[in-house]
DNA sequence: GTCTATATGCCGATAGAC
DNA sequence: GTCTATCGGCATATAGAC
C-alpha cells in the first residue's frame, strides 16, 4: 500500500499503527508489515530489535495520544463536568482506536523492565479525582473510575454490551457513581 | 507431567486448564499440551478439531464455574449484601483462575458463530441488579456493575493496581456505586 | 477408531554477503 | 542498510500403521 523504500522508525510505527486499526493486532506480523513497506522483513530489525520493541512504541505512542486527547477534554471545565468530558474522551478514544489501545493496555500487563507509559495517563486521572469534593481518597476514586471506563471499554470489544453503545451504557454508570460521590460531598472550596 | 496414556476430551480439556493456569495462556500450544500428555500433537486434534476449539471448550468451562461461584455468593442474602459477595466472588474467581478467565472474555470478544457462552452470567448480573430499588434500569446497571468489576479484574492483571489488591480497590468503587443507587431508591418491597 | 509419521506454510529471529 | 539464506517453532492437513 505504501511505497517509501526509504524507511524509519517513524514511517514504520506509522504504517504498523494503521496496520493494526485495518485488520486487528492479531494479524500484525513483521513479514506482513515489512511487505507493506516493500522491504524485506529483516529491514525492519535495524530500527525495531524486536517485534516486542515496536509494539511498545506503539504503546508508548498510544499512551501520548490518549493523554493528550483526556487534557483537551477536561480543559477549562469544572470537576463535575470534567469528570463526563474525560469519561467520553476515554470511551471515544478507545473505540476509535480499539486496536491501539489494546496494544498500549497489554504492554502494561507485561512485566518488562520498561518504564510503565501509563503513568501519565493515571496520574492525570488522579488529579481529576482529587479534584472532586468528596471524602474518598483521590487514588481509590481514580482507580475505580478507570476500571469502570476501561472495563466499559472491554465490554464493549468483546460485543458484551447487548446492542448498546458504550457512551449509553457508560453515562448510566457514571451519573450512579457521581451521584454516589455526592452523598458525601464536602462544601466546595 | 501425566501420562494417562489413554486420553478423553476431560483429559485434555483438564490438562490444558491445569497447563494455562501454571505457564500463562500465551504458552498452551498443541504441541506442548500433547507432550505433557505423552501423546503426539496430532492426537489431540481427534478430540478437538482445531485450538480455537479447546480454547472453547475452555471458555464454556470458566464461564459454569464462574456462574456456580457467584450464584453461591449470592445464595440467601438481600440484594445489597448479594451484590457485595457476588462482586467479591467475581474478583476472587478472576484472581484465581486469571487465565481461565482471560480466555472466557477473549472468546467473547471473538464472533464466531457459536453461542455466546456469557449468557448465563450476564443473565444473573441483570437479575441482581432488577432486585435493587432504585429506578435505572436493571440492564444498564448490570452493565455497570460488570463493566467496574471487569475493569479492576484487567487493571489488576496489567500491575496498574500500584500495589493495590483489587478487592480493596473495588470496595471503595462499589460503596460509592451503592451509595449513588441509594439517592434514588425506591421504597423496599 | 486411535495414534504416528510426515509435510506445508506461516511466524520471529539470526548470520553473513553485498 | 538492505539483501539472501536459514533456523526452530507453530497450527494444521494428509496418509497410513495398529
Amino acid at each position: 500500500m505504501s511505497y517509501p523504500k526509504k524507511i524509519s522508525r517513524e514511517t514504520i510505527l506509522g504504517s504498523a499503527m494503521a496496520y493494526i486499526e485495518a485488520h486487528g493486532l492479531a494479524e500484525l506480523s513483521m513479514r506482513t508489515l515489512a511487505a507493506e513497506l516493500g522491504v524485506t522483513p529483516n529491514a525492519l530489525y535495524r530500527y525495531f530489535a524486536s517485534k516486542a520493541e515496536l509494539e511498545y512504541a506503539m504503546a508508548e505512542e498510544a499512551g501520548r495520544l490518549l493523554l493528550s486527547a483526556l487534557e483537551k477534554a477536561a480543559a477549562r471545565k469544572d470537576p463535575a463536568q470534567a469528570i463526563q468530558a474525560v469519561a467520553k474522551a476515554y470511551i471515544k478514544f478507545a473505540r476509535g482506536n480499539s486496536e491501539l489501545y489494546a496494544v498500549k493496555m497489554r504492554h502494561c500487563a507485561s512485566d518488562d523492565g520498561r518504564p510503565d507509559s501509563h503513568d501519565a495517563v493515571w496520574d492525570f486521572v488522579m488529579q481529576l479525582a482529587a479534584s472532586l469534593p468528596t471524602p474518598w481518597s483521590p487514588e481509590d476514586l481514580a482507580l475505580s473510575l478507570w476500571a469502570f471506563l476501561h472495563g466499559m471499554v472491554e465490554l464493549d470489544r468483546a460485543n458484551l454490551l447487548d446492542g448498546r453503545k458504550p457512551e449509553a451504557a457508560m453515562a448510566v454508570g457514571l451519573e450512579v457513581m457521581l451521584a454516589g460521590l455526592m452523598t458525601r460531598a464536602l462544601p466546595q472550596a
